[in-house]
DNA sequence: TGTCAATATTGAAGCGCATCGATATTTCGT
DNA sequence: ACGAAATATCGATGCGCTTCAATATTGACA
């Protein structure tokens, strides 16, 4: 029997129900993943947090960011919002700059949770 | 020394140049990792995967995956061809139905990137 | 306090994507 | 060949996102 209906019909002869896995994704928690991928899924962003990733100190200054992408200041001023929002980024004022930094942990449970999802990890956590 | 001009202004002390490392992600490679990215970064397609990656033998008919999920059966079928194309998943016609199951290495490739990218891997690769 | 540089916000334009109903195509069994 | 079930495609709708120019805000310093 199968785990739906729809291969029941009177001619086919049932698919054996594939589907029998413990799924730990609900609708909430996969919104809540897709959000977090949403924000790495951009070009701009991800050149950003190499950028702050393969800097010697591991921070940035924001000013410093602006003309290797070639964006305008308020684009890159955004896309820094949203990182920062998503906790994928630190932000620290030191007098008039601002620096950024990657925020490992929370990039490192985004990653971690996509394995997971994927069955690339066996979820050890 | 500032790699940009962004402060060097007669007021500012110079922001001592943060961005010296060496960046791997050229504009097109940025791209392409973030339209993988995309593709992951969806409620239904990281459920989809999970419904694959958990079943016992490590596939699922179509047919098993539209209940489930809440959606159409056009909405899931745009979905899976979504991830069809973008490699993530392998799919097999078997008499009437079609077999999906997680494509591990892409996925562990895009993974692969966007740790490298974030600094959280050495690129040992 | 006033000025200048750095950063943030606003508002608008343009594009892409998720979703559905309706319909077409494919495949099997009779 | 025909009918039924599974899957794919089409067309439309509505929402969200990236980007920019213009403008506002913030902070340092004289």
């Amino acid at each position: 029997m199968s785990t739906s209906e729809c291969c029941d019909g009177a001619e086919a002869p049932d698919c054996a129900g594939s589907v029998t896995g413990v799924v730990t994704l609900d609708e909430v928690a996969a919104v809540k993943l897709a959000t977090a991928l949403k924000v790495l899924a951009d070009p701009v962003r991800l050149r950003l947090l190499e950028l702050l990733a393969t800097s010697p100190g591991g921070e940035v200054c924001a000013c410093d960011l602006v003309e290797p992408l070639g964006r305008s200041q308020p684009t890159i001023s955004h896309h820094l919002k949203v990182l920062r929002e998503a906790e994928l980024i630190n932000s620290e004022r030191r007098g008039t700059w601002i620096w950024y930094s990657v925020n490992r942990d929370a990039v490192r449970q985004a990653v971690a949770a996509l394995q997971t999802v994927t069955g690339l990890h066996p979820a050890l956590a």
